[in-house]
DNA sequence: GTCTATAATTAGATAGAC
DNA sequence: GTCTATCTAATTATAGAC
């Protein structure tokens, strides 16, 4: 089924190309932003002028800053569940250490290619907030759910190495992630964290500690 | 020699009792701002009321909201080289496996007690600045340096993890801070990280990982 | 939908009385 | 040294022309 040209949707289907470009345009300046600088760092125009539009266009497309924020973090998070999806797709779902280890390996490959997400994670981590109570609430809590499930498993299963649940999930993102999140201040001692093959020895090293009993078929 | 109170000292070594309780009062306060709020979110209104003072004392104690940001940097390192020292202490200078673990036990201690240096570490890392540029080159070079040749050596003795020096920092800090860093976070998953016996573990498990063949003598 | 202009608030820093 | 009052600049959000 083809739109046709002399026949625009109306309507809750209508599609505004200009439109939907520049809010698409301003989500992503605005969580480039916010990564690098904070939610009270990322000043509106800043957001604005890397999208190329005007300052009170923000307000045009979004509610407030607050709405954009969120809609950055859904986008982020829309991307990370397709990373991992793709590291998981064609593994046996009864191999539980397989698993794992794809999930880990997806954290690291997506930390590297979208640092975006881990920034404004660490940067709202720190305080108790609005924003972070929705965070929570709406997309971190079955994460940590189902991560600690599948490590109790291979817990009982002796294999996994002998880390505590509750410190697992925080050990794990932030031996995946904070060379990625904190690439400014890696570069400045000198280290390229993209560098070719580089994110993928950091997974493989992380999987092998957190599982030493697994051993991946090439 | 004792100083009387009718010879009271002048010029550089001058001390005045209410200044300089003030002035520390209000690093500690800022500390705690910036490290919940990052620099940007943390306000001298903020700072000054947290210290029970007022806002324009900040000036009249510090050239600016920078300078009084190093300082609480400055404050918060030279803690974490005193609990570092304190657990590497007594150990055998040559037992290199048992230094390094006693350094990866001072960071997780340290992380757990004072989150505040992690904090802002992570805030700042996220995008180059002039703040971060004073950070590195004064205060984390050398120590970035000094981890690495420990761990190659640690690599030489097959200690060591097979893990690339260039990820080691990173991955070693965020695996021992993150869960600290971010606790407000964490709380909302319904974990307490600084529960009894969470921390010790949280640093035994993670020494585990990085020298898998040192065991510790109790 | 996009633009200019601006309202309302808050920021860091300063002046001057005490 | 500490306080009140205030300056200048920057912030988010809105009004209204086009």
């Amino acid at each position: 089924m083809v739109r046709t040209a002399d026949a625009p949707a109306s309507g809750r289907g209508r599609v505004n190309r200009g439109t939907e470009e520049t809010r698409d345009r301003l989500i992503e300046a605005a969580l480039v932003e916010f990564a690098a600088n904070g939610f009270d760092g990322a000043s509106t125009r800043a957001i604005a002028s890397r999208a190329g539009a005007h300052q009170p266009q923000i307000n045009y497309h979004f509610e407030s800053k607050d709405e954009l924020w969120r809609l950055c973090l859904e986008r982020l998070l829309g991307e990370l569940d397709v990373v991992i999806a793709e590291h998981v797709a064609g593994i046996d779902p009864t191999d539980e250490p397989a698993v794992f280890a794809a999930i880990i390996r997806g954290l690291v490959v997506f930390a590297s290619r979208r640092p975006e997400l881990n920034r404004i994670m660490m940067h709202e981590g720190t305080a108790p907030s609005d924003r972070l109570t929705w965070l929570v609430s709406n997309h971190l809590e079955w994460r940590h759910r189902d991560l600690g499930r599948r490590w109790i498993s291979l817990t009982d299963q002796a294999m996994a190495a002998p880390l505590p649940v509750d410190v697992l999930y925080h050990m794990v993102i932030g031996a995946a992630s904070l060379l990625y999140a904190n690439a400014p201040e890696a570069r400045l001692l000198g280290i390229e964290p993209d560098s070719s093959g580089a994110v993928a020895d950091h997974a493989d090293s992380l999987v092998a500690m957190l599982l030493p009993s697994y051993r991946p078929q090439h």
